[in-house]
RNA sequence: GCUGGAGUCGUCUAGUGGCAAUGACAAGAGACUGUAAAUCUCUCGGCUUCGGCCUUCGUAGGUUCGAGUCCUACCUCCAGCA
């Protein structure tokens, strides 16, 4: 289905989003979708330990699926044969496919890529094969693939790529694009930009304006948290790319990612998110809850840090804060006889207590990663839906403070 | 009763004269941001001013500079024979 975007109101103090992708199929069926959105991830036609269903009930809109994964397998053939992905995995909402250009990057440890200007070369980690991987190639995939959202074949530079290298690695990412842009043949998918630049003013203006002279549906911020970048410079990533993309296209913030960075970056003008991290923490045993603390201390928000800095501005630009969470691996939730969080509306919290999923989690069984997935996707797509109901009232401010605080 | 074998960290286990002692599991904790990730890291006798100190391999003696390792006795368990 083909995608775009109403934006339908602005936050009045920060300018925040609050709008609607729409996808609308070439025989005229309509989806609608409001933003901001979190995407749970399922790379490999599926979301880990959950069921299309289960899915579903965390009311997400667009999930994500990875080209490189499933070009591996089982190959792009099979799943046209299948009828497309969404047949294939039984998902009927939006999909969109991320381009392989992350795993440029997460690849790049042990020499198992190395990047031409014709396309990059990978070591198979399945078992070792030879694999090169094009734009063209990326977006042929893709169109095989079937889903709604492509995205363009760009590299992911580590957070170390100095101004040089990104300088290269821009104008490489921006004659990609063009290659993936012109074999895109497939009319009912929408095909996404991807802005780079790292945390510098000048590169992301100008690899957003190149990126946007190119047109396409959507455009992506990437890049972005990568290896130990530094939360700041991930705000700065997105407020300097922001402000040169078209208001009438909906922007997706690529990878991120944790509570606290969502709000930060909803504030900067991104509408989309998606993040490997809940289902990830899921399955090692790790709870999101409401807030966010300090790096250093679990338990210290940052209203408990006044001393540190003399602001919050500051604080949470820093590096030091994080998602607050919970691990139910601990001894401590063996006799916790309560949910998860008391006000979540989840599956997991209406039905199961800590202690119960503190069981699963030390015998190692299947349902307590479920149980966690399902918890830590609808804490996301809950706080975007809060950031939602902040944005039309115009006290997003109000709200992202109060979430600071917390 | 006789003969043989065995007793080491919560469990199983390595260890044949230089050892606070191997490995696995269990346990305790940490990391994880477009998923090479149901993975990875750390701790796991006690104390510590982190240099060490103390106490440990069934029990009690002995040989030795030095013993989980060799010797003696005892205890417990296993197998075979009575």
């Amino acid at each position: 289905m083909k995608v775009t975007y109403q934006l339908i109101h602005k936050d009045k103090k920060t300018g925040a989003r609050y709008g609607k992708v729409v996808f609308e199929s070439e025989n005229g069926e309509k989806q609608e979708y409001e933003t901001p959105m979190f995407m749970p991830v399922g790379t490999q036609a599926t979301v880990k330990t959950l069921s299309p269903e289960q899915v579903k009930a965390t009311n997400p809109g667009i999930i994500l699926a990875n080209t490189y994964h499933l070009w591996l397998r089982p190959g792009e053939k099979i799943v046209k044969k299948a009828g497309g992905l969404h047949k294939f995995m039984n998902w009927n909402g939006p999909i969109l496919t991320d381009s392989g250009g992350y795993q440029v990057f997460s690849l790049a440890h042990n020499k198992k890529k190395d990047i031409t200007e014709e396309g990059v070369h990978f070591k198979s980690e399945l078992n070792g094969e030879k694999l090169f991987l094009t734009p063209e190639k990326s977006i042929e995939i893709q169109n095989a693939l079937d889903s709604d959202i492509a995205m363009s074949f760009d590299e992911c530079p580590p957070a170390t790529a100095d101004k040089k290298y990104l300088k290269n690695s821009i104008e490489r990412t921006l004659r990609w694009a063009e290659r993936g842009k012109k074999v895109h043949k497939n009319k009912n998918q929408s095909l996404f930009g991807i802005v780079q630049g790292g945390p510098y003013e000048d590169l992301r203006k100008w690899s957003a304006i190149e990126t946007v002279k190119l047109g396409f549906d959507g455009y992506a911020v990437g890049g972005v948290a990568n290896d130990d970048e530094e939360k700041d410079d991930m705000y700065k990533a997105v407020e300097y790319s922001t402000p040169y993309l078209p208001e009438d296209k909906v922007r997706y913030l690529m990878g991120v990612g944790e509570p606290v960075d969502l709000v930060e970056c909803v504030k900067r003008g991104i509408d989309i998110f998606d993040c490997v991290s809940p289902t990830r923490l899921a399955r090692h045993g790790n709870a999101l809850i409401w807030g966010i603390r300090s790096i250093n201390d679990k338990n210290t928000s940052i209203s408990d840090l006044k001393n540190s800095t003399d602001g919050i501005e500051k604080s949470i630009d820093a590096k030091n804060y994080k998602e607050k969470r919970i691990n139910l691996k601990n001894a401590q939730f063996a006799e916790d006889f309560t949910p998860i969080e008391d006000d979540c509306d989840c599956y997991t919290c209406q039905n199961y207590t800590k202690a119960y999923i503190h069981h699963l989690i030390k015998c190692d069984e299947a349902f307590g990663k479920t149980l966690l997935s399902i918890h830590n996707i609808r804490f996301l797509i809950r706080l975007t839906e809060k950031m939602r109901e902040a944005i039309k009232n115009d006290k997003f401010e109000e709200f992202r403070e109060n979430f600071l605080k917390s």
